[in-house]
DNA sequence: CTGTTAGCGCCTTCAG
DNA sequence: CTGAAGGCGCTAACAG
């Protein structure tokens, strides 16, 4: 093979190492200590000196080694730990949108991760971002194992669960309010006297969709029936499956008139199936459909449609809001926080 | 006030440092250095030993702090920096969860912000993650203002820009096939018969909007002819500016009977005003829409649609690929790379 | 196989 | 107002 030579001294791709404050130093004729006053704001500088130092700093581009900087005590790292399902699904994408927001206007960045809804992958990223000196942790939780989140407890890293919960882990969450939205929904289609109504539901390991189920079956009680069981369908996972599901249902002899769908990628599916079996000709009259989340149109769904919606960067904000709390200690001491966000119904 | 004796010692919130080397070393009996091998996969040092720290490690909970494991010269500090305009848009979440998936299989972490269209923020934002030590930066860049990049080049951090370029930074960058999709869609449009053809575009500082109006305009002159250009309408921002706009161009007696959206917000307000006005009747047959980007539901438009369809996660994949090439040296002293990604037009 | 020394970039503490 | 010393957590390089 050819000889290296060419490309420098050693084997390692060449990369110029970064600038320190000693670099400014010698380049400004100060000592480091100097500099290092100019970047914290140039107190007790000459300000002659401090405008000098500054001028080196922007020629040469110097930028702060805030890693560096962090790993004096009591020094905060100014990161925040941002574990997420699936940043793909519009929704989530929300929740982080207003997470960044309130956590960015203090001055601190927010590592993304994905867990793609494997635990394991949950644990290890959450011993990753313990590494990495996160300030705090912001989680979309995947199942029901607590003992994932026992070392950031152990560390003293505040932790806010953001749209599920898990039982065994005594933090602050920010919860949509699942119950009442399935609640109120179930009982206007009860109310509009549909009786055959599906539920449409994703895993049940998802707090959420517990929850949901939990308002869904709660309005036939109050309503003093009982949901029929073969049009409770759980463990949807996207649109495809939820799509295949509400067209077995379809063509069910006794197919529901109302559908309740648990959140806007089941509805979604839901949709295309009524509007297939509908272009086709198979279905008359399509149900009525009451989907949790919204989405991208759903004001021009081709079927009659009640939307539970609700905002999911407002989530992210509050939760975000609500570890700030922690890490600052104004809420030091006060027990787990749960906030529920409320829902709107929207008819189409 | 309540005295603070309670609370502790300091003023400060109280919070336990976190477990160094030092201290698992202390609990084993070992020196911080056998830890340190540990940590590093028990290369030379005794089984037994070996186990004995890893259970201690366990039981303390303790994480290596990576920031200061990245001090150290040669190291890499396993962070990406990602810049999107708006993480709230559901095509960015798509580029974000592609960089992820790839950058995350590395063993790194990205650190998200949002520039929110704001060029002076973007700047701020590139400074603190150069600062942060940063291995690598893929940006979805504000405008065409080159000098921003300025600091990342002199600090030889690698750059990719995504989605969009900047005609002055020789970097990296992926792109859309937006000049051919433009093109193509423009192009069927015209061979249907169109002749007014409205254009709906977004700021032409943003390059993708000019490479979508160059493919629009090049099929006209490809087939002879040019756009009206009372038809052509730029600078709309969300899908309530385009809403509007679409309304008032069927308002006109000589109304378009084809329109091409730029992008999907866009798109979503053009459906819209559309919709709104065939069912109030102030329309009889809706104009064809050529969408470009898809959305939730493209399928079930309620009005002729064709989708200039691509896929976000794929650009963010194919941008972490490029960044990473030139992260670990493998693609050294190549010239700047531009990848197109292909569309596809899809009718519904 | 294990331990000691030294230094990465920065800033608090203390001298000047 | 400016500078020198020391140490944050970690690990190469070098003893032993």
């Amino acid at each position: 093979m050819e000889s290296a030579e060419d490309q420098g001294l050693d084997a390692t791709p060449t990369r110029r190492a970064a600038l320190t404050v000693k670099d400014i130093a010698r380049a400004a004729e100060v000592s480091p200590m100097t500099v290092s006053r100019v970047l914290s704001g140039g107190k007790n500088v000459r300000p002659a000196l401090r405008e000098h130092v500054e001028q080196v700093i922007a020629d040469l581009g110097y930028h702060r080694n805030e890693n560096a900087r962090s790993l004096r005590p009591g020094q905060r790292s100014g990161l925040v730990g941002v574990l997420i399902t699936n940043i793909g699904n519009p929704y989530y994408a929300g929740v982080v949108q207003g997470i960044e927001q309130v956590v960015g206007a203090t001055g601190r960045r927010i590592l993304v991760a994905t867990t793609n809804e494997d635990g394991d992958l949950e644990r290890q990223l959450l011993s990753d971002f313990l590494g990495r000196q996160v300030e705090g942790l912001i989680v979309v939780p995947v199942g029901q194992d607590g003992e994932r989140f026992a070392a950031a407890r152990r560390n003293d890293v505040p932790l806010v669960l953001a749209s599920r919960t898990v039982a065994s882990v005594a933090a602050d969450a920010v919860l949509i309010d699942d119950v009442r939205g399935a609640h109120e929904a179930t009982t206007l289609m009860l109310e509009a006297g549909h009786r055959r109504i599906a539920f449409l539901g994703n895993k049940v390991s998802v707090s959420t969709g517990q929850r949901r189920l939990r308002g869904f079956r709660g309005a036939f009680a109050d309503h003093g029936s009982v949901p029929d069981e073969d049009l409770v369908v759980l463990g949807l996972q996207d649109t495809a499956t939820a799509e295949t599901a509400m067209r077995e249902l379809l063509g069910t002899p006794d197919r529901p008139t109302a559908v309740f769908a648990a959140n806007n990628r089941i509805s979604i599916g839901a949709i295309r199936a009524i509007a297939k079996a509908t272009a086709d000709g198979s279905l008359e009259t399509p149900p009525h459909l009451s989907a949790f989340d919204s989405f991208d149109f759903a004001d021009m769904a081709p079927i009659p449609l009640s939307v539970i919606d609700h905002d999911p960067s407002e989530l992210g904000r509050v939760a975000a809001r609500m570890l700030l709390s922690r890490m600052d200690g104004s809420a030091d001491g006060a027990a787990p926080r749960l906030v529920e966000l409320p829902v709107h119904l929207v008819h189409h």
